[in-house]
DNA sequence: TTCAGAAGATGACAAATGTCATAGTACGCC
DNA sequence: GGCGTACTATGACATTTGTCATCTTCTGAA
């Protein structure tokens, strides 16, 4: 598949790229280059000049940003289909973010040159990539609120939930992205130490069950009431 | 100045209206209407379908999210220059945040057909529109990095700062725009008590000083270095 | 001008969360 | 198969933050 066509990628459904014409996409698709990615390895860092995006073929990439007090803050978990680094290339900054596999990935990389000459020339492409950036800030805005307003045990709780909802379980009824105890408690904004008490809890008291890193949701019931507040 | 034409106001060079053209211009300034809101009225509620943009002519309106414990978030505030519910109309979506005015407001209504139009004729609009987008979810992004990892203090004190930047100060070195106590606990996501400790705390240090419900910078410097982490 | 209600301030205490230390466990690598 | 390193887990304690009660101060309307 390495060398596969953009125009009959399956991916491209699901993101922007879909409002481009024929001949757009086949310009993007001579430019466009192939990238895998272990666990772990970096896609970009934080103050990179990027020059171009990446179109996630396959795997998760977490976007953070490192604070003052040396923690790690994932703002997004960005999977299949989704196009990472738009928001720097449209507003011709260096990446605010940085963003790191973590799973195994494979992602297209697509150089700015193609999105510029697009974004100036077909509305419909614009106007696509600004509505899935309209809903990106909203997003962002409710992470916002969840972030100042709900306790760490409702956002962990609520952090399980979300992976469930977005990336599925397993046969065995474990979630299918396994994050790291330190990665859940940098996407829930607090200490690793009170992400895996919190973990603790919830499994004694049958919310959720474990087997070595993996995390399987028991009583999604009770972790949504606990979410909403009781 | 109540019938002034779009094509004259100066305070669309802060806004992408800038990006539209002499003829796009004049029919949002045939279509547009002024509203003028008094300190605490609403523009709009979260859940309220909009039916166009309000262009911020002169005020300050709070944008701001209920949570499910009651209290409001304040996810922005939005001054002269910018265009509030942009986001929803793009979207198609009611608004996700209600907008209230935190002093005496005049705004501009534009009719959402005018912006859709423009949207789907002119590249260089949608393509301006979706920079300050690109701007707002970068913001978004720190705001999200700064609840979860600083501290309410760090907070108050950022809050500030931002205040003083973007607001300016009076004669005697008051922020001009003045915030209740509430208010700016809803900034900085924290309980209105915190919020007046940390103020007094602030005065007693002699970081700021105050008068009634007028808060005046004292040592930038020091208040800078809190922010920072020492 | 006065008075009522709202907003501001502060103490006392409870609850949530972070930090540090330490121990157990898993997993890749040779 | 063993070993070292990184991840997970838990206790003890400090710190931060929230809650409730109470008091004071401001402000606007009659």
């Amino acid at each position: 598949m390495e060398n596969s066509r953009c125009e009959n990628c399956i991916i491209r459904q699901f993101n922007s790229l879909r409002a481009m014409s024929r001949e757009e996409l086949k310009k993007v698709s001579d430019s466009k280059t192939t990238k895998r990615l272990k666990k772990g390895e970096p896609l970009f860092e934080e103050g990179d000049k990027l020059n171009g995006v990446y179109c996630v073929r396959d795997g998760v990439s977490k976007l953070s940003k490192l604070s003052a007090n040396g923690k790690d803050q994932i703002v997004k978990l960005a999977t299949k289909g989704e196009v990472i680094g738009q928001r720097s290339v449209i507003a011709e900054e260096s990446a605010n973010l940085s963003a790191v596999a973590v799973s195994d990935m494979e992602v297209c990389f697509i150089p700015k040159e193609s999105i510029n000459t697009t974004l100036q020339s077909n509305p419909n492409f614009t106007l696509e990539v600004l509505r899935h950036m309209a809903h990106d800030l909203k997003e962002a805005d409710d992470v916002i609120v969840n972030m100042s307003q709900k306790t760490v045990k409702q956002r962990v709780a609520e952090a399980f939930l979300y992976l469930k909802n977005n990336f599925g379980e397993d046969e065995d009824g474990y979630l299918i992205l396994t994050l790291s105890r330190e990665d859940i408690s940098n996407v829930v904004g607090t200490a690793t130490e009170s992400a895996i008490r919190i973990i603790s809890d919830f499994k004694k008291k049958g919310l959720i069950h474990t087997s070595g890193k993996k995390i399987g949701i028991r009583d999604q019931k009770k972790l949504q009431e606990l979410v909403d507040g009781f």
